[in-house]
DNA sequence: TAAGTCAATGTAACCGTTTACATTTTTGAG
DNA sequence: CTCAAAAATGTAAACGGTTACATTGACTTA
C-alpha cells in the first residue's frame, strides 16, 4: 500500500504539503501541486480513510437505524440515505433496532467509536438520553417520525394527522356513512397522529361510535383480527381507515374470507404508500408519505450538519398525497 | 475522551500490558489485570475503534453489496446478515449496485480504504478482476449466486435447476398440460439454471415448443407483458412457470385483466418466496429459497474466514423448498 | 550452580493521516 | 530600499490503539 510519506518523497515535499493538496487547504504553489498530483497519479495513491478518520474524527460514515429493514417501509426509506450519501463520497452503516430502546443504545454506543459522521434515526422508542447524549457530543442526528418532546435536534416527518383527516374525507366522498379505523400502537406518534385525524372528521358523523375504532399493531395479521372486531360490533359498517398500509393488507384478507366485497360493501383505505399496496386484489388505495424523499431529505440535512457545524434543529413537516385505487371506487352507474 | 494511557496511568501499568488485558492476549498476573479492569471500570473506558482500526487493519465493519435494498427479495438477506454480524459485535455497510459493475467497483475501492474485514456481495455483474484484486489483498470475501467461473471464493447460493424441475413437476401434477416459462436475464445465472430446469422437464412434454419461452426482466411490469405475447401464440396455455416471483405477480395482474381465472384455467408459480407472494390473489405458489438462512450463512462463513484467516472457497447450493398455494390449487371435485 | 525457560511487564516504533507552529520566501506599500 | 504581511513549505506532534523486542526475575533441570 502505498503512503502519503511515499507521493512526498517521489515528490520531492514534505506529507504537508502532499496532505494540503489533496485536501485544497491552505495555499500551496500551482507548480509544486502539479508535481504532487503527478507523483499521486503514478503511484495510484489513495488517501487511507482509517487514518484520516482517526485524525479527523470522521470516518465518512452515516449510521442508519431503523426498526426493521423487512418492513416493507424502511427499504425505500434506505435507498434514499443510500443514494444521498454515496453521491457523496459517504458510506451507510444499517442497523436494525427491532424498535427496542437498548438496542439502539448499543448501536450507538458501537458507532459512535467507529466516527461515525452522524446518525439518522427512524424510531419510536429512542430515548431521550442517548439523543442529548450524541448532541453533546457534537455528533449531527437527524430524527424521523419523532415526537415533538425531543425539541434538541432535526426531525422529520409527515404531516400524519391531515393525512388522516384526507383518507377519512375520501372514504366519506366515496359514498361510505360508517367509517372505522384501525390504529397503531399508541406510543407511536405517527399512529397517535392518525387517530387524532381520524376522530375530528370521523367523530362528526351520525352514528359515530368510539367503538369503531380498534386497536392493530401496525402488522398484516393485526390488521386482519381487527376486522373481525369490528364487524362483531358494527356488521354495518362500509369503510376502514387502517392506521397503515400492512394492516390494511391484513382487512382486505379479512374481508375476502368472509366474502364480503371490497369495494361494492366495504371500502379501506391503508396510510403509507408502500410499494405493495400495488399488488393487492382490489388495489389499494393509500395516503401515501414521500418516503423515498424522507431518506432523501434527512440525509441532506444531515449532511449540510456535518459539513457545516451548525445545528438547526428545524421540524420538518412533509405533505401526503392520497392516492386512490380501486378499493375505494364508487359503484359505477 | 478517555483513551488507553489514562487507564494505564491510574492503574499504574504501562499501556501495553492494558492493551494486554483488553484483548487477553499474552499473559498478564491475575492480580495486576485487576487492577486494570478497575481503571477501566472507574474511568468508563472503551477502546476506539478507529485507532483499532488504523492499528490492525480491521474496522469490525462487513460491507454488504446488492443490487437494490428495494428489490423485495433483499432485505430478508440484509437483515440475516446483520443478525449474525450483530451478534458478533460487527456493522454492516450497505451498498447498492444496482448492478452496475462500475458502481462496484467503486464501492469496493472506498470500501477497502475503510479497512472492512469483508465483502458479502450478491451480485450478477461483479467483475472477476474485482474479486481476484480482493482476494489478492487477502480481504475475505462470500459471493452469493454468482457463477461457477469465480472458483477462487466461496459462493453460496440456491439449488435453483433442481428448483425449476420441483416447480414444472408441480405444476404438472396439478393438471396442467402445457407449461409456459417466462425467463430472467440471461446473464444471471440464477436465470440461466432455472430456465434449464424448465427445459429438462417441460422439453419432454407432448406439444412442447420453443415458443413457451418468453423474457422478463425480473420485475413485475416485464411479468406481465411476457403474458400477453404468450397468450398470443399459445391461447391454450394452462401454465406458467416464472423465473421469479415479481413475474409471476405481473403474470397473476395481466391474467386478472383478462379475465381468465387462476387456478381454474391457467396456474402459476413463482421462483424465490419473498413475502409478496402472500398477499396477492390468490396467494402465489412459489419455489422458497431460505433467503434469510442464505444471509445468515454467508455471515457465518465470511467471519470464520476473516477470524481464522483461512479461506475455504467452498460451493454451498442451498436446498430450495416448494410453497403450495392457491395459484396452483387443483379444482376439486 | 550454571544455563535455559517462561511468565510478566515495559519501551517505543508503527499504523497513515492531519495540523499547529515554525521557518523561509515573496510581495507590496511607503 | 526596508519592513510587515502574505504565501509556501517543512517539522513534528498529535489521533489512540497494537505489538515486536527487550528486560527482569523466578523456576527447571542436569
Amino acid at each position: 500500500m502505498t503512503t502519503i510519506r511515499d507521493v512526498a518523497r517521489l515528490a520531492g515535499v514534505s506529507v504537508a504539503t502532499v496532505s494540503r493538496v489533496i485536501n485544497q487547504k491552505d495555499s500551496v504553489n500551482t507548480e509544486t501541486a502539479g508535481q504532487v498530483l503527478k507523483a499521486i497519479e503514478q503511484l495510484q495513491y489513495e488517501p487511507n480513510a482509517v487514518a484520516r478518520g482517526l485524525a479527523g474524527k470522521k470516518m465518512g460514515i452515516i449510521a442508519l437505524i431503523l426498526p426493521d429493514i423487512l418492513n416493507p417501509f424502511f427499504p425505500a426509506l434506505a435507498r434514499g440515505v443510500e443514494d444521498v450519501a454515496h453521491k457523496k463520497g459517504l458510506t451507510v452503516i444499517l442497523g436494525n433496532s427491532d424498535d427496542l430502546g437498548l438496542k439502539e443504545s448499543s448501536y450507538i454506543k458501537v458507532l459512535k467509536q467507529k466516527y461515525v459522521d452522524g446518525f439518522i434515526i427512524a424510531s419510536n422508542t429512542i430515548r431521550e438520553e442517548d439523543v442529548q447524549a450524541l448532541r453533546n457530543d457534537g455528533i449531527p442526528i437527524v430524527l424521523l417520525d419523532r415526537g415533538l418532546d425531543t425539541a434538541a435536534c432535526a426531525v422529520i416527518r409527515s404531516n400524519n394527522r391531515v393525512g388522516a383527516k384526507i383518507a377519512v374525507q375520501h372514504l366519506i366522498e366515496q359514498g361510505c356513512q360508517r367509517v372505522a379505523h384501525i390504529y397503531g400502537p399508541q406510543e407511536f406518534i405517527t399512529a397517535r397522529e392518525r387517530m387524532l385525524g381520524y376522530k375530528e372528521v370521523a367523530g362528526g358523523l351520525e352514528g359515530y361510535s368510539p367503538s369503531l375504532m380498534v386497536p392493530g399493531t401496525f402488522d398484516i395479521e393485526s390488521g386482519r383480527k381487527a376486522v373481525g372486531r369490528l364487524l362483531a360490533c358494527h356488521p354495518d359498517l362500509d369503510g376502514i381507515f387502517a392506521g397503515n398500509d400492512l394492516m390494511a393488507i391484513g382487512a382486505l384478507k379479512a374481508l375476502r374470507e368472509r366474502r364480503i366485497l371490497v369495494p361494492e360493501q366495504v371500502k379501506v383505505c391503508g396510510f403509507d404508500g408502500i410499494g405493495l399496496t400495488e399488488i393487492t386484489e382490489p388495489e389499494l388505495t393509500t395516503v401515501a408519505q414521500p418516503i423515498y424523499e424522507m431518506g432523501r431529505l434527512a440525509t441532506q440535512m444531515l449532511i449540510d450538519e456535518i459539513e457545516s457545524g451548525i445545528r438547526e434543529n428545524t421540524l420538518i413537516e412533509l405533505d401526503v398525497t392520497l392516492i386512490p385505487r380501486k378499493s375505494t371506487q364508487k359503484e359505477e352507474n
